[in-house]
RNA sequence: GGAGAGGUCGCUUAGUGGUCUAGAGCGGAUGUCUUGAAAACAUCUAAGGAUGAAAGUUCUUCGCGAGUUCGAAUCUCGCCCUCUCCGCCA
């Protein structure tokens, strides 16, 4: 959510930063329905002090006259604060239409394709004969199951077994590992929350409600990344600056119902209802979320350095950026048997856009203000794939990347057939 | 799921229709005294909005929402949450 204040006070450049965006919202209406929601309240106010004050002035023991001025002045303010209400209601319904501004650097762009590709790590494998996709390899090793997944959950689901599990498991240790070291506070969140903290999260908007699993009866919801969880577990509380940044590190499983995407990436796990994800989450002090992004993506680019697949970084351009982020960037794993790199993990901030629609804020000397919050994946179930196909073998074995080793006591994985 | 108790300022709590502009204690900040510290004493001690150059004035918020009333922390209803006991259960 923006500051309507900063709506009032620069309307062209939010409407050129909407636009740039690929979203239309009719700025000159908003402010319309601000100056409306001004003068109301500015009469409410009104209203109210001179209803307090009658009602001072009876103090136990009022005249009949004074009782039928209240009830005149109770009828004018209810009047007036039910069309205030109402006004108040619309403007945030289109306040929370509007996206989070993309920061200077961000280039202009219409979709993915004007994305910016700003680093390339390793050189794409070479094979000297044609590659497998991870489906079939993992269906050989034994380690992926589409088809009895699809048998009791239907498509987009699958089961994950033998070494395919040791081997999440196993990322998952690197992971915590490493952030563990940097300061991260480990955390396993809830994956189900409250419809109305989901919709407090923005997430429900514009469609959004679509790619989600609704539990109706129980009015939850079920995450689509603990990013969900751990950003509003602190919903309406105030930092210490000297407890800032804070960072978290959360596993959870992620469910998404993927509506919207029918057909595409329907083969093997790249696409699925449900997964893991290992999500860094921070919370900084206002103005700190530059330097903090540039360190989450250096931690998820030593992660995918330490299993040695090569990659790219890319920064997606305004018209690729989620509704909350004002800058991101997505990691894209080299996959073979596409022939192009895929994203395995991306890291966003979201400024303060975030924090103010949570209320989230810190105490800075004896000032309070909102904190930036930014988030990032460290590992999710989509780097398997890119293990699989990268560090597959002519005869169907796949070799394990050495810093896994420690923590599978095998080298290697050979097929069961 | 059943029965009961409760949710008030950072913490502990007082408050059961108008004197609440929410009191007290603790904690915290500043000052006086002191070589310094402690103690004592004094003052201050939430968030957000409107207005204003500022001082200030004022509105909203006593878990959330609706209602009753001229007037609600206080009464009524719904919801959320916490605790105790029972039941069920990894």
């Amino acid at each position: 959510m923006l500051d309507i204040k900063f709506i009032r006070e620069n309307p062209k450049i939010v409407q050129k930063a909407v636009l740039d965006k690929n979203i239309s919202v009719d700025i000159k209406h908003i402010l319309k329905i601000d100056k409306k929601s001004r003068e109301l309240s500015f009469l409410v106010q009104k209203l109210r002090e001179e209803r307090n004050s009658l009602t001072e002035s009876m103090k136990g023991k009022p005249t009949a006259e004074q009782i039928k001025k209240g009830k005149i002045l109770k009828e004018k303010l209810e009047k007036q604060e039910n069309a205030l209400k109402a006004v108040l209601g619309e403007l945030q319904v289109y306040v929370m239409e509007i996206p989070n501004l993309a920061k200077k650097d961000v280039k202009i762009g219409k979709n993915g394709t004007e994305n910016e590709i700003i680093k390339k790590i390793g050189k794409p494998t070479v094979f000297n004969y044609k590659p497998k996709d991870h489906l079939e390899i993992g269906e050989k090793l034994g380690i992926i199951d589409v088809l009895r997944a699809a048998k009791i959950s239907g498509a987009r689901f699958y089961f994950l077994k033998n070494e395919g599990v040791l081997m999440e498991f196993a990322l998952r240790e690197l992971a915590f590992e490493i952030l563990l070291k940097e300061g991260f506070i480990p955390i396993l969140p809830p994956v189900l929350i409250k419809k109305e903290v989901m919709k407090g999260l923005g997430y429900m908007e514009k469609g959004g409600d679509e790619d989600m699993y609704i539990l109706e009866k129980d009015n939850l919801v079920l995450v689509g990344t603990s990013e969900q969880s751990i950003v509003s577990m602190h919903k309406d509380e105030v930092f210490d600056e000297k407890d800032l940044p804070k960072r978290y590190v959360g596993f959870s499983t992620c469910f998404r119902r993927e509506a919207g995407s029918y057909g595409k990436d329907t083969k093997g796990i790249l696409r699925s209802h449900q997964f893991d994800k290992i999500e860094m989450v921070s919370y900084v002090a206002q103005g700190e979320d530059d330097k903090e992004h540039e360190y989450l993506l250096s931690l998820e680019e030593k992660l995918l350095q330490m299993l040695e697949i090569p990659y790219q970084v890319v920064k997606m351009c305004t018209g690729d950026l989620g509704f909350p982020a004002a800058r991101k960037y997505d990691l894209e794993a080299w996959i073979p048997s596409e022939n192009k790199y895929r994203e395995v993990t991306s890291t966003s901030t979201t400024t303060d856009f975030q924090s103010r629609r949570l209320n989230i804020k810190y105490k800075k000397q004896n000032k309070t203000e909102f904190v930036n919050i930014l988030n990032g994946t460290a590992f999710s179930t989509r780097p398997i794939i890119a293990i699989l196909e990268n560090y597959q073998q002519e005869d169907g074995s796949v070799l394990i990347p050495k810093i896994l080793q420690k923590y599978l006591h095998f080298e290697k994985i050979i097929p069961k057939k």
